[in-house]
DNA sequence: ATTTATCTTTACATACTGTCAAATGAAATA
DNA sequence: TATTTCATTTGACAGTATGTAAAGATAAAT
């Protein structure tokens, strides 16, 4: 999978203009791929046709990639680059209880929104591929920790809480806030714009300060 | 995919035992699926590997189920009705506002805590492959029609609602009692009981009769 | 001009799905 | 008991997919 440097050096080389034309073909395979899993689905999705699609070999795929899975880890790792998730730190370091709330709820709308058909479909390979799960699992757990940031931040204004709601509260808001709840909300709202707000809301209802 | 009956036929000839041990056959290849679809996920799930552990020739399961989708088809119509769902029938008789919620969300909660693993793969399934997606498709439509009628009870009650506002509703308490969401939950709150409260104190708050 | 590395070409091994036809065997009839 | 009927088995096959390997072509870097 990683690239593999040379050992037998008679001369120098580096590779300048080489590494930028293999760059161009890997985004240009992950950008195919992107398109035909979002299109056709995963079982539709074959080595063969993402070649033809990138104009490249399949045995170019494999010497990128490795195999189908680390295509597909490839534009996870992507899409979640280009969510824009560093926008959290500015999130976390709000003073404002119901801005930080409504910070981190909009965060994780927005990048939800950004390719709803093409999440549903990785996160859907990680449901049915223990394997590939793990990675996405990873993800979640980063998610799961922010959340519990987020709580103890609220909890710490609020006053104090039983400890044994924590728990309860920290899976809340990570539920809330999780893909498959936004797009189970944005199929029956019709659109996400809607599904975001809502979701807000509910957010808001549920870490009301009075109880 | 259905049994076709004899045309040529120069004798009566009733399968009685015969169907019986058909539909052994049947049952222990749905329980195998059931196992390994749990176990090892949807690829590591082959013709071969369930002919094996069901104790059938590969071509039986093409006889009884059509093809690999079918089986899946199959496990899941099962899983359906092993839930208890017609207890639907009675929540939505319910009079009182709060115990037709708790109904509500309860037939769900219990119904997805049943067997969360399995059924996270058969959505999972259902996420990849457009065409299987149909058959998830169907059930949730059905849910959400459900969630309608609730919603509409509930607003007579607490008095006339925007109208804008009643897609909104509808899409909450479908999107609440999703199985997705109560999957998040119930793995962030490490087991199904807690969940099922959670769900419902949502509900609650989400649909408190004073805004 | 020569070296170096990527990409292509070609071939092959493996695995899974799905289908077919003939053989088997046990239950249902006579 | 002998015969008919049908689910199941057996064995073989075609099609498709993944993944690997080695040699040749190509273009960048020296």
């Amino acid at each position: 999978m990683a690239k593999e440097k040379s050992v037998s050096c008679k001369r120098p080389y580096a590779l300048g203009r080489r590494l930028e034309l293999s760059d161009h073909k890997r985004t240009a395979i992950l950008a195919a791929a992107r398109t035909q899993l979002a299109a056709n689905g995963y079982l539709q999705l074959t080595m063969d046709t993402l070649a033809r699609e990138s104009g490249v070999t399949r045995q170019t795929i494999h010497n990128l990639f490795g195999t189908k899975a680390g295509v597909l880890e490839a534009l996870f790792d992507q899409l979640a680059l280009d969510g824009g998730m560093e926008r959290m730190r500015n999130v976390m370091q709000q003073t404002n209880t119901e801005s930080m709330l409504a910070g981190f709820v909009e965060v994780f709308t927005d990048f939800w929104s950004r390719d709803r058909l093409l999440i549903r479909r990785i996160h859907g390979i990680a449901a049915i591929d223990p394997e590939f799960g793990a990675a996405v699992e990873a993800r979640n757990q980063r998610r799961k920790m922010a959340a519990a940031r987020v709580v103890d931040q609220l909890s710490r204004r609020d006053g104090g809480r039983d400890p044994e709601d924590r728990t309860q509260r920290i899976a809340t808001l990570y539920a809330l806030t999780s893909f498959e709840f936004f797009d189970a909300l944005a199929e029956a709202c019709g659109n996400a714009k809607d599904a975001a707000s809502s979701v807000f809301t509910l957010v808001r209802k549920a870490f009301a300060s009075k109880p």
